[in-house]
DNA sequence: CCTACCGATCGGTAGG
DNA sequence: CCTACCGATCGGTAGG
């Protein structure tokens, strides 16, 4: 037994996080596969003895990362914690599962659409669960008079949720405050508001 | 003269339409220039005599769009009107230009990262130049009062702009609500917030 | 705007 | 995991 700390490579997974990186950088199409090879360093007809082709990399990264924003979600939509706690624990969880691998939260949720069918309209129904969750819980804050009705809650979803899509793009692990205090602070503007 | 509208069809303009069109659904590196040959319904080689290149089109649509942007946010910007009011322009003004064409803005909110520099580097000045408009209305408002002061005044900007930027991935010509409804419905969201 | 074509590069495979 | 290679397709060009 060795001393220090064993990484044992599994090449299936140093082959997912090469896409990951390249896919969030450059974009599914704009990644070939001699691209990821170069990064997991072997020639590229090595990496077909472990993945079946391209669009297996982009379905199992969007699908294992949307069913994590997805279990997290519906954790916190079943605590009975009021419902503005409730959304801004989705919120916080959210940008907390950004910052834990913000470069696989940008190929979840902006690479979806390059995945061929029928992947592509399964990773659909996921994102509009997803939503749907969001949706719930403002649903139950304008019932109980927490929340005030919105004009249309579809546009205040829309909002919150394009707001937590975009963190990913602006987000940075070197920055000066951690994930809470983002969580916290994104939080603050979709659900207190701007104003005084 | 004949008494229909004639509607001259340039081949540079109809070629950038046909662009517009492709990158928003397939993205610029999932686009050939034989599908913009063929949607323009010419053959790929009588491209070359309008165009300089793939590039080309590209940066012609992101530099155009974002000066649209800006051209808006800064006549916005100098109005004298409270700072809630102006924010509230900004964003409807923001909705208004993507509900004009949600392609264009597809193409130039999410596609400028692959532009080759130095277009690149311009585009992600004049994408800055854009947030910092915003910037300035919120600071405003913080200054005299109409605006609560942020956690930090960076991510209540960057969840504003990132709920704008996706404006465009939800925003259907088809809805039953106008874009002026629908700029009013981000805007009390990111405004007022959800709070009753 | 078309015909005809270029060198480069793509995703992927056969055989070891 | 490498060597060697495939058919297809890419952005772009020459000449008319």
């Amino acid at each position: 037994m060795s001393s220090v700390k064993e990484q044992p490579i599994h090449p299936r997974e140093s082959i997912l996080n090469a896409a990951v990186h390249l896919f969030a950088e450059f974009g599914y199409n704009g990644t070939t596969m001699r691209d990821i090879a170069k990064q997991v360093g072997v020639l590229p007809g090595s990496l077909y003895a472990h993945i079946s082709g391209k669009d297996e990399l982009l379905s199992t990264i969007v699908e294992s990362g949307i069913a994590k924003f997805l279990g997290i979600i519906h954790e916190i939509e079943a605590s009975d914690a009021p419902a503005d706690v409730r959304m801004r624990n989705a919120i916080k969880a959210h940008v907390a599962t950004v910052a834990e691998n913000p470069e696989r939260t940008l190929v979840v949720f902006h690479q979806w659409r390059f995945l061929p069918e029928p992947a592509r309209a399964r990773a659909v129904e996921l994102r509009r669960d997803y939503a749907q969750a969001f949706f719930q819980i403002l649903e139950a804050g304008v019932a109980d008079g927490t929340f005030r009705k919105p004009l249309d809650a579809r546009f205040a979803i829309f909002s919150i949720l394009g707001a937590l899509n975009w963190v990913p793009e602006w987000y940075s692990p070197q920055g000066s405050k951690d994930a809470d205090t983002i969580g916290n602070a994104v939080a603050d503007t979709l659900i207190k508001g701007l104003m005084a």
